[in-house]
Formats: structure tokens, sequence, C-alpha cells
DNA sequence: GCAAAAGTGTTCGTACTACACCCATGG
DNA sequence: CCATGGGTGTAGTACGAACACTTTTGC
């Protein structure tokens, strides 16, 4: 009754990071495979005795050195049957955000080199990792706006502004700054340090601190988080 | 280099229909395999020079007879390794909103018996497909507040308070008939028609249709759909 | 004292909420 | 004339949008 079936089944992990002010991807350059020498985003096959989401962080560690407990199902590819010319792979993409600033990237086991990748400097890259790139950011941007991921790309002390730069720079519109502060403030989730930021220029900026209980209880309290433009 | 895989790619489809003011799902007794007797998600394996997406409506087909040009993609299961007690098996569901009161459904090739289950009704099924649909509710819960896709339950004429039970079922919130009217209508990409209702109680309800084009244009404005509740 | 970024309040308009009575039909 | 569901308006409130000047520091 069972057809033979000869598909095989790959993770991919799309790992955004936010520094200067800009948003990257992490990207492997491969070693091995019929896209040598193309970048290509950090993934490979899935064993038979592990789970996807054990996969992908897996092959992101094998690859990147990044050790991640947790990532998030994106989507699952498998429309185009000759996405790798090789063989029929389909790929099921994971997407995280890691404080990129701090974090100790190296090649590895399977990648000549590991770089961070300007989100609008991206080449072409191998299979259809493009495509999953645009998709992962497609839902980062929606994300954001309806649930406090940002905190995830700043370290855990940060200043209001760079927070007020991340929304904008992603989501590519303005802000009025008085407005966002109040409002973000006004959910209460945000502790107000005693620290201040280490930059010289101008005025010195109070560091906050993103309160994952004070957020927990808040959506207990049917609290929603939404952050709109015009 | 390749580890050697064997991992079967299989496709499941979560089909709603409303009915009676009721939501519910599309459920098959099956034929074959270790799961007899249970009734389950329809779908199967997928074949080798098949996309995903074309997979998932092949065996939707097949198995009830209901044909349909799309369905979105809604996740991929693979993390419990003993989802199928015979081999390792990932499936890719996907979900669907339909018409439920004119669709023909029969069982077929793989099917004992087809049938539309009460959402709250649903007995315990095969594989993890409880789960499955537990999840697919999740989305559509989520999607209907943000896009109009409520419609594509109903027929294509409808009544406002047809409208507003599907709402209010599938949220299982209260609302507000007036506020609910006012806001739907102003949104202005519904038709009124000259049509009534054939129902013989009350006073006779004008039907509604729901008009794509318009839609779409307030979409290309930068129009964003959204029903809220308190 | 000047450059640079941080911090802060008020007004206005729009949109959501709450709420109750009359209407058209069939039997 | 009664039962049943359909159709409608208004007043109060709360939240988002627009908008500019003062403060603190380093140089």
């Amino acid at each position: 009754m069972e057809n033979l079936q000869n598909i095989r089944v790959a993770v991919d992990a799309i790992v955004f990071g936010y520094k200067n002010n800009n948003l990257y991807v992490l990207l492997i350059e491969q070693k091995f495979g019929s896209a040598d020498k193309y970048w290509a985003l950090p993934g490979g096959l899935v064993k038979e005795d592990e789970s996807l989401s054990n996969a992908v962080i897996r092959e992101l560690h094998e690859e990147t050195n990044v050790q991640l407990t947790f990532m998030e199902q994106l989507y699952t590819f498998g429309d185009d049957i000759h996405r790798d010319s090789r063989n029929r792979v389909i790929s099921v993409a994971y997407y995280a955000l890691v404080e990129a600033s701090n974090l100790e990237i190296k090649a590895d086991t399977d990648a000549e080199r590991v770089q961070w990748c300007k989100i609008d400097e991206i080449p072409s890259l191998a299979f259809d990792h493009n495509l999953i790139i645009e998709k992962a950011i497609a839902r980062l941007k929606a994300k954001l706006t309806y649930e406090p991921i940002g905190f995830d790309l700043l370290p855990e002390e940060f200043l209001f502004s760079d927070l007020e730069n991340l929304y904008c720079t992603i989501l590519e519109k303005e802000i009025d700054r008085r407005n966002f502060r109040k409002k973000i403030l006004s959910y209460g989730f945000l502790d107000q340090t005693d620290h201040f930021s280490p930059i010289k220029n101008g005025r010195p900026a109070k560091l906050f601190r993103f309160n994952q209980l004070k957020y927990s209880d808040l959506i207990n309290k049917g609290f929603h988080f939404e952050i709109k433009f015009a």
C-alpha cells in the first residue's frame, strides 16, 4: 500500500541579530555539496531519531557555534520540487532573535565561514534561501507589532533610543519618540535601572530592562501587546 | 558525507466548515494502517514528484471527494518522533475554510467513511491529530480577527446575523449587534443584494455579499481589517 | 557656550463602548 | 395581535496623533 518515497527532510535556521542600528542575518559559506562556494543559511538534514527542533538547534551549533535553546518554526518549503538540484528535499525553516553583539560565532564542521550579513545586502544564496529569508523578515515585522520580541534583539539593559531605533529600522517607519516612549512605558513591563549609558555623547541616558515576569502577569490578565504605526 | 535518512513526509488537511451555528472539521475513518478504526484527518504520504500543496489537495480529494484549489500551510509536526508508531513520519499540516452546507463529501479510495465533526465533539483521533486540530483552531481564531476570512465559511449571500453568529461561535465571545454591524459596514467591502432571506421567521433580512474587489482595493490603499472584542 | 541626545505635557480628533426601542413579516 | 428576528442612533469615554522646548552632559 505504502508508496516508496525518497524525500529528504532538512532544517534551516534564520538567526536575526541587531547591531549598529541595522538588522542582520547569520549566513555560512558552505564547504560541501553542489552549492559549494555559495553563501547559505545554516542548516542540514534531520537525523532519523531526532526531533525537528533539536535538528535545527544542532545544525546551527555545529555550523556557527551559536547555541540556542529555542527556535520558532517559520514555514516548510517543499513546493518547489527542484529547490535542491541533487535530490528532492523539503526544508523546515526555523528562526530566532539573538543579541548579536556579544555572540561568538565561528565556522565549524560543515561551514567554511560564518558571517553576519546586513539584511539589505544579502547576496544571491544557495537553494531558495533568499525566499526563506524574505518570509522570515515578513514574519518578524508582523510579530514585532503584536509581541514584545524586540527586546530579544537587544542587550539585557538597553537605551530607549535603541528600542525606538530598532522599531524604526525593522519596520521602515517613522515614529514619534514621545508617543512611543509613553506607550511602551504605560504597559509597565520595563524596569528602569539606575545605570547609565556609557556613551559619551549628549545627555546620559537611563538603561532599561525588560521584565519577563511583569509581562507574563499582564498576559494572564488578558493584556495584549501592540505597537501600531501611522 | 550525507547521512542515510529514512523519514517519511506526509501531509494532513484540516477543513473547517460552518453549519447550524457550529464549527465543524472534516474527518475520515481510516481503512488501513495501524490506526485502523480510528478517525483521523484526511492526509497521506507525499509523492516524490509532487509539491506539498498539491499533495494535500490530492489526498483530500481522494479521501473525501472535496476538491480545493488552495490550502494554507499551518505547521509541520515532527517533534514527536513516535507520532506514527510504524515509522518516523513528519506531517505538514494545511487548513482551509469551506462553505460546508453544499459540499458533497463521500468516502473514497483510502477512507471508510467521511464526516463533519462538531469542533467540541471531536473524539480521540489517530496519531497526534487532536493536537493538530487544536493548533488549527488557534490559528483560525487569530486570523478571524485580522483577516476577513469568515466569509469563506458562509454562502456567497449571507445574513448579517449569520456573520455575527459565526464570530460569536468561533471566538466564544459576545458581541454587540449594533456595533458589529456598524463596524463591518463602515469598511465598505460588503454589497447589499436585493434578495431576502428565505427564512419564514420574523422580519425578512437582506442578504449581503463579500466584495473581493473592493476589499483588494482597500488593501492596496493600506487598509487593515480588524475585529476586536472586549 | 555649543553640540548632541535625553527627557517631558497638552490639545484635538477619532474610534470604540454601552445601551433600548421600533419595524416587518408569518401565523 | 402576538411572536420572532431585523434594523437603527446617540452620548460618553478613552486612546492615538500631532506637536516643540528644556535638560544634561562632553568638549
